[in-house]
DNA sequence: GTTACTGCTATACTATAGTATACCCACATA
DNA sequence: TATGTGGGTATACTATAGTATAGCAGTAAC
């Protein structure tokens, strides 16, 4: 269903695309931390608030691939103390598709894998 | 552009269902071994061939983890000596718009942070 | 002066993903 | 008898992701 139009190197060369998104959206917090954003928490804490049981520590690392990956900008108010905002880029919104039909799949599959554990002893 | 029509418990449903998703077909794996199968590969040798550089304990355990989220489906024959086949079931099938659009944002990405990396001395 | 909040970093650990290498059985071929 | 193929498994390792806990600097509130 792909290879009748496709010759193995472009292949190769599509699979490498799916590789890198899969890269940048991968892991357990990335997803979240965007959402989390678009909902409008924009400072550290209400971020690490937002999001259930992550530590500080992957929120910064997360927030930090995020920025290198120019889904997040990152801000600093010279204010006292100093305040950070951190808001999702334009870029990000890209995203918003992926994420559509991941979620989509997520609940398709959540009923097809329950579908199966029914009906046990109906015959 | 999320929040404003979900609640905080309906936003976390949502999340679920993308971390359902992103469990599935998480990996280095997993989507070149479906793809593979749509490309007409059913033998393990031939998958294993197929996709540069994976062992056969990845593309065993991986295959495995396939079946059990029924998007593979193992059938032996009683040949002698024995031929496995794998193919793909029509629920991998529904992953296809989700593969769709890794790649279309895999490539947009690709070029978005290439962009950034040129024009170093413009100015 | 003590407590607490913001925005983190450091250290040490566990758990999971992935790699490397060798090996197994049953059969076929030379 | 040796070598190769199909379909894997076993063992041991490294690398990356994620967790747990503590702490720090600056400010502000009590």
């Amino acid at each position: 269903m792909i290879s009748e139009k496709l010759s193995a190197p472009e292949c190769t060369k599509h699979l490498m695309a799916v590789r890198d998104a899969l890269d940048v959206i991968n892991g357990k917090w990335k997803i979240q931390i965007i959402i989390a954003l678009w909902e409008g928490n924009t400072r550290f804490k209400d971020i690490e608030r937002r999001i259930p049981k992550i530590t500080a520590r992957m929120l910064s690392k997360e927030l930090k691939d995020l920025e290198c990956h120019q889904l997040v900008k990152r801000t600093v108010y010279d204010t006292l103390p100093v305040s950070v905002e951190y808001t999702a880029t334009p870029h990000a919104q890209t995203l918003y598709p992926v994420i559509e039909e991941l979620k989509k799949w997520g609940n398709l599959h959540r009923k097809k894998i329950l579908e199966k554990q029914q009906v046990p002893e109906l015959a």
